[in-house]
DNA sequence: GCGCTCTACTAGCGCGCTCTAGTGATAGAG
DNA sequence: CTCTATCACTAGAGCGCGCTAGTAGAGCGC
């Protein structure tokens, strides 16, 4: 590493000055600190012209409101927690509806992220932390009683996370139709030694592990179930791929706990020489953005992530406004896209 | 869609009650507000009896901290603002490590991402609504007048942008370095039509066009210098692809913007039947963890995101506890990592 | 006894804003 | 001319906390 000192103007300018306030802004304006408030919020009752001056003279002095004091003054702070996983290119796209819907309805949103030194309920607690309204919960992996407590306290949505007889919203998608079709499809271009990585205990896994039971059962394939525990990473796949290629013969058909899993997965086949989808088919689960990009198109299962996004917005905002409704449970279909990490069996 | 409703039991509990504060502790625990806050604060001078005490009780009733009314009451927030790309993965690896090297330096981070509806402006407003103390922009595509203006207001720090005779702090990798050991390394293979997919005004992108230049000439290669005007999304690439594809010949090697870029390239080449690295080598740029992880790995040149969300905090720290220091431009050394999709041309 | 320090705590101001309850000035109705 | 309505604006309380200044009491040396 190399160190540079730029010259710069350092000296200049209002350099750290003390940061200008709502009464700066009204002294300057010759008006009160409340009618410059009133305008900022964009109320009624400020005529147009003292409306344009105290704007000039906020934008001269470079006065911005200060957020903390607003949420600390107001009753409503508008504003909607998201946790997500930063590492999730699914959540990236959960995340860009979300700003849209929230926009729309006129809501601020805050993001707080997992990531490997920091847990859910830190990310949690920062977000309540800011006095958001609500929180949006992207594929939560918390405990049921953690969840179902938090959602007691404040109105949750949570995204790709099915609470049986909960207490809070959910919005996903019907992840036992989604695998459905997914084994169905296998099964129809002739495969039959077909085998699930789980997600373990992350969101929707319960529910595509047992589905993929059935749906094995359904087809007389009893025998050939296998579940080989994983996670949501590309690590997962990674290790799964090692797992089987350790054995005597590789399945042909890999059905994978999402894209990321499916990822890791291709990536260790693709090392080890295994041919995709001629020896072994992949089929991944989200239709995450960069599955679509992804060199060699992966086969998977659809989740409608801009839907998804933006009904959890709006269920959110509907349970502030009525935190007594009945929680809903809001599903989506899946769809499965195939693409060109799947065909017939060797 | 389907939408269900759950019984869940709705009307029992705490569920949304006014939320606990401070002054509520306090009294359930018999002692004064100023001694909760010094204990919450983590401060000395209250007897760990007491400690304990206030502690169990805060739970009990399930207060926390109002981080609004914290940042208002203290000069200080303790707070850094990371502006970001969420689609960005190799942002999702500096905000990793800004988080590790913010934690052990006692600060906070509060994100705000810019997504398609939602330009870098707003992202900074809204950070500088929260009072951080400083700024980290990754990879930031303002205009320099406004990023300056800024600069001279806060502190700030630009992680992959350079920014000439800047008031500003920036820590990136050097660029050209990069560059020229791809340039060098594909003519070393036997390559000589080598194009660059440009990134445009995104960061670092001018920097690596020239340096693609110069590396071209030093090969005595200036006749076979050619730019495909591009950005940093994947979109580029696959546009890109479109055009080279289109013409009687293609280049035996393409360093494409970034990772993002040389993804969408390959997704293109390979739906167009071409053999990558047999017909086309391809450099990517940056190493972001998905570049490992793809099943065909991608010869890239790797930036240590590590270091640089590492570096990043450091100097915004060291940046907010001394103002008026010169500015600091932190370089580091990028280096080649060759995998799979570079090879001799065809 | 005195003064001293040290520990464990408390009183109360003010951070920058929102928001309710006003005030005064002008206009129109009766 | 009074009465009410409306408009444009202001006074001031208080949101939940941090922080400075202070106090009460215990312990200690002399």
């Amino acid at each position: 590493m190399t160190e540079q000192h730029v010259p710069g103007e350092r000296s200049t300018g209002t350099r750290h000055g003390k940061r200008p306030t709502m009464s700066d802004v009204a002294e300057k304006a010759g008006v009160s600190r409340a009618l410059v408030s009133l305008i900022f919020r964009n109320a009624p009752g400020a005529s147009e012209q003292t409306r344009q001056r105290v704007f000039d003279v906020a934008k001269e002095i470079g006065y911005r409101p200060d957020t903390a004091a607003r949420t600390l003054a107001s009753s409503r702070t508008k504003t909607l927690g998201v946790m997500l996983t930063i590492r999730n290119p699914f959540h990236a796209d959960l995340v860009e509806s979300c700003y849209a819907e929230a926009d729309r309805l006129g809501y601020d949103i805050v993001l707080s992220t997992t990531v490997p030194t920091r847990g859910e309920e830190r990310a949690v607690d920062a977000l309540l932390g800011h006095r958001c309204e609500a929180l949006i919960l992207l594929g939560p992996k918390m405990s049921e009683a953690y969840l179902t407590q938090l959602s007691r306290e404040h109105p949750v949505v949570a995204i790709s996370r099915k609470v049986p007889d909960a207490t809070l919203d959910s919005v996903h998608t019907a992840e036992a139709k989604g695998v459905r079709e997914a084994v169905d499809y296998l099964v129809g271009e002739g495969h039959r030694d077909i085998i699930h990585i789980d997600g373990g205990t992350g969101p929707g896994s319960a529910e595509r592990r047992k589905a993929y039971r059935a749906a094995m059962r359904k087809h007389g394939l009893t025998e050939r179930i296998r579940v080989i525990p994983g996670n949501h990473t590309e690590d997962s796949g990674l290790h799964a791929a090692q797992v089987l290629l350790d054995e005597d013969a590789l399945p042909t058909a890999v059905l994978a706990a999402n894209d990321r899993c499916a990822l890791g997965l291709l990536g260790a086949l693709h090392k080890a020489g295994v041919k995709v989808p001629q020896e072994v088919s992949v089929v991944g689960y989200d239709d995450s953005r960069v599955a679509m990009l992804s060199h060699i198109g992966l086969t998977t299962v659809h989740q409608n992530a801009e839907e998804l996004g933006r009904l959890a917005v709006r269920t959110a905002v509907e349970r502030i406004e009525s935190p007594d409704a009945p929680a809903r449970e809001l599903v989506l279909d899946p769809e499965l896209r195939v693409r060109d990490t799947t065909g017939p069996p060797r």
